[in-house]
DNA sequence: CCGCGTTCGCGAACATTGATTGCGAACTAG
DNA sequence: CTAGTTCGCAATCAATGTTCGCGAACGCGG
């Protein structure tokens, strides 16, 4: 898709929606920005999930008709990514105490927060890649944390990839108790009919605490902190 | 959504669809089995990626119309939940050698190879937890695997999720080279503009070869050898 | 061999979705 | 004020998932 501009220059849509200008200078000014539309989107799908951010729901909570949010947007997924970046803003990156695995593991648990208080967030950013400004910018956080760290460039970045892959998987498996239980009754189904001794023999420990930062102090520590 | 049987009972099908019996002692034979229509489905999606797996495509590829396949699934999400585990089943799960870590690294990228060969595996595995029969195979083998080793069930079960999250997101990851294409842009950009310093300092390592491997062998050794 | 109960195949239909288009109104620049 | 451009909006299109009703196919009991 493509689409005119002014200067009868002509910009290739498949760039990512923060390369592309918000409205024209020129002409009847925009009466809504795209801010606002993230936000009323990011209201809807925390309303009535992901299936309820269509653009004739969200158009609708703006007062408007469908066609007018591809005004604003190329298309739905464009509206999906500036949901994901949007609340990639809820991070606080101004709490590094200095020891890189505390700060990181913090980063992790940050994100489980927010994909906690977004639902909807684990469908979106376990599917495409965060990397909106907001994303960006809590990478660059990131590698500050790990400037003195001697692991190279690329073993950083695994761990980061690694750490948002846990977080947000993690995120995903609370969100939908539904498939859980679902899961487990097949589960219990298999294990029933015997065959499966392993399975059958398993039985969760009790009083397990929260298991998710003492999986990524592991993890991380696993992945940088290299004694092959 | 209720299915009314032959003994006048109901079942919920509010169970994952492998605890459904597939068709009826009694009337008409089905034609065609859900083994057949999955495999369909599947290589309809090799094909066509999947959006291309559309209940009126999938039909037409079996030469039926879409409404017939609601004899065989209640909806497109069994549809999909059937090809996620039909190619859990591409496992080989008879290689164990004895040493644990090898035998999970193993799994780990045999799963990769899997994801590798159904691009649009990722999504689904991403999306919903694959607990299909071939799925439960594949779980009940890594606790074979891990049956003499001393963490606790829940850590083991931690340990599982983790490697099925990061090898699914890192298969993900490979299979759309496009959206990896436009965050580069992207992050060009952003670099270009300066503030992010440590971004901007990042230099792809030379000759890096494949991550995977020893990431997995450092994440899992990470977690299942507790040295806290 | 035949009817009876039940299921199956199938096409038409419905609701909803994402996306496009054409036009009049609104706005800025000169 | 005029020219040029963009915006808002409603109507519209194609495609999707899903439901429904009906006639035909089948197995079983007589």
């Amino acid at each position: 898709m493509r689409t005119a501009f002014a200067n009868g220059g002509v910009m290739e849509s498949s760039e990512l929606i923060w390369l592309r200008p918000e409205g024209a200078g020129v002409g009847r000014p925009a009466s809504r920005s795209r801010e606002e539309i993230t936000e009323v989107a990011v209201r809807v799908a925390d309303r009535d999930g992901l299936p309820g951010v269509s653009m004739r729901n969200v158009a609708a909570e703006l007062g408007t008709g469908a066609g007018t949010l591809y005004r604003y947007v190329d298309n739905r997924d464009d509206l999906l990514d500036l949901m994901a970046d949007h609340v990639a803003g809820e991070f606080a990156l101004d709490n590094a105490t200095g020891d890189w695995l505390d700060d990181l593991v913090d980063v992790g648990l940050q994100a489980r927060e927010i994909h906690r208080r977004h639902p909807w967030l684990p469908e979106l950013t376990l599917t495409r890649p965060v990397t909106g400004p907001n994303g960006i910018e809590a990478t660059e956080y990131v590698l500050a944390v790990l400037a003195d760290h001697p692991a190279s460039d690329s073993e950083k970045l695994v761990a980061l990839a690694m750490l948002h892959a846990v977080v947000a998987s993690a995120a995903r498996a609370e969100a939908s108790t539904v498939d859980m239980m679902r899961s487990a009754r097949f589960i219990a189904h298999v294990v029933a009919q015997g065959g499966h001794p392993h399975l059958a023999a398993l039985n969760p420990d009790p009083a397990g605490g929260d298991p998710l930062p003492t999986a990524l102090r592991r993890i991380l520590r696993g992945l940088l902190s290299g004694v092959d």
